[in-house]
DNA sequence: CGGGTACTGACACGATCGTGTCAGTAGCGT
DNA sequence: ACGCTACTGACACGATCGTGTCAGTACCCG
């Protein structure tokens, strides 16, 4: 009987973070078990023993994904009081545009177009997923009065897709000076844009 | 010998327009020719004789997507007199959010992905490609004197990064009127940021 | 009529895929 | 010592993949 998702044993999370690493370079689309096991040292014998299937292993490594960015999440709720959309945005940004996270942010973008395209299967809902986490942390950082109104909900859609757009860009592009002084633009905007009493 | 993509025949577009309606449904990323032949009433043997190999057929369709892309920006340039960042986004996102252009979006965000996983063999430079293009349209609608300017690229940059974070949002949820209000909201913080002298 | 160009059908080849089967081995609690 | 659980190796199966080979057929130009 395949290992649950829910009850990883060590030798489990130990292939699963060798077979994630393996992902962030060599991307999932065609991702193919007998090379994967090469290389990380095992047989496709053990990682359909350990996931059951080839789709375990897949929705074990986007979960494995999540994790990571959710981690960043709770690190900007971790205030006291809500700092503001503007000062969230800043901080996610800072974490989009490290180097260290292309990989993984690359990962993030074939795994969220491959659930758009084919909404069944290992991918279900992925795109869905991380759009709805994005939004409720982005909400927890406004303030009280603004987070339950609809302009505070259209007010972080608008914060999330300069992230995203701005993401995508720096992920085709690599010119991280230009994308992110187009940030910056926007959040003095914001800025700006709320002392003014839009 | 292969037709090459510069000298098509009629049987090459016609294929090539039915192979296109079949991606569009079904994606490109699993694409394999024998069900594709099948389905649009051909065979395998005329696809390889038509764009010689596998490879050949994506990269004409990734050319023939392109194609409905560029018709849209051709639109935008058509203008006498540059007709401003602002006027141009509200008409492109209009284009964006039509029904009509799901499936089309929904393809260019997976050859945008795959483009930046997979960066050799036929998705090589797709997503490097559209952002110049978009780049370089919107440039064409900036006031002249705003356009070479440092701050006129990091500002198209951001009208781009806006639309493409949207229609990813548009994309996974489907919540038009929730994404068009976030877009219709930066339109207007970048006319009263401009009314300002930013 | 004769020949070249454009296209098509039938079939086979080797590679690779996910997965199933059968047999182990190592360690640990009792 | 024993059995139970966790894990692993070797190998085969059928399916599907991209592609090559050998043969056509239809049609236009001379």
């Amino acid at each position: 009987m395949p290992r649950s998702t829910a009850n990883p044993s060590a030798r489990q999370t130990e292939l699963l973070e060798a077979a994630y690493q393996y992902a962030l370079t060599h991307g999932l689309a065609d991702m193919s078990l007998r090379p994967l096991a090469e290389a990380i040292g095992s047989s496709t014998r053990v990682l359909m023993f350990l996931f059951g299937n080839k789709d375990g292993l897949l929705r074990a490594l986007l979960q494995r994904a999540r994790t990571e960015e959710l981690a960043l999440l709770d690190n900007l709720r971790r205030h006291e009081q809500p700092i503001g959309l503007a000062a969230a945005a800043e901080g996610v940004w800072a974490w989009l545009a490290a180097d260290d996270h292309r990989p993984l942010l690359r990962l993030w973008a074939e795994a969220y177009a491959r659930s758009l395209v084919e909404p069944d299967g290992p991918w279900a809902g992925f795109a869905r997923s991380t759009v709805d986490d994005w939004l409720n942390v982005l909400a927890d950082c406004q303030p009280r009065a603004e987070r339950d109104t609809e302009e505070g909900t259209v007010h972080r859609t608008l914060t999330l897709a300069v992230l995203r757009g701005a993401l995508l860009d720096l992920l085709a592009t690599g010119d991280e000076s230009r994308v992110t002084a187009a940030v910056n633009q926007q959040l003095a905007l914001l800025r700006s844009g709320k002392r003014a009493g839009d």
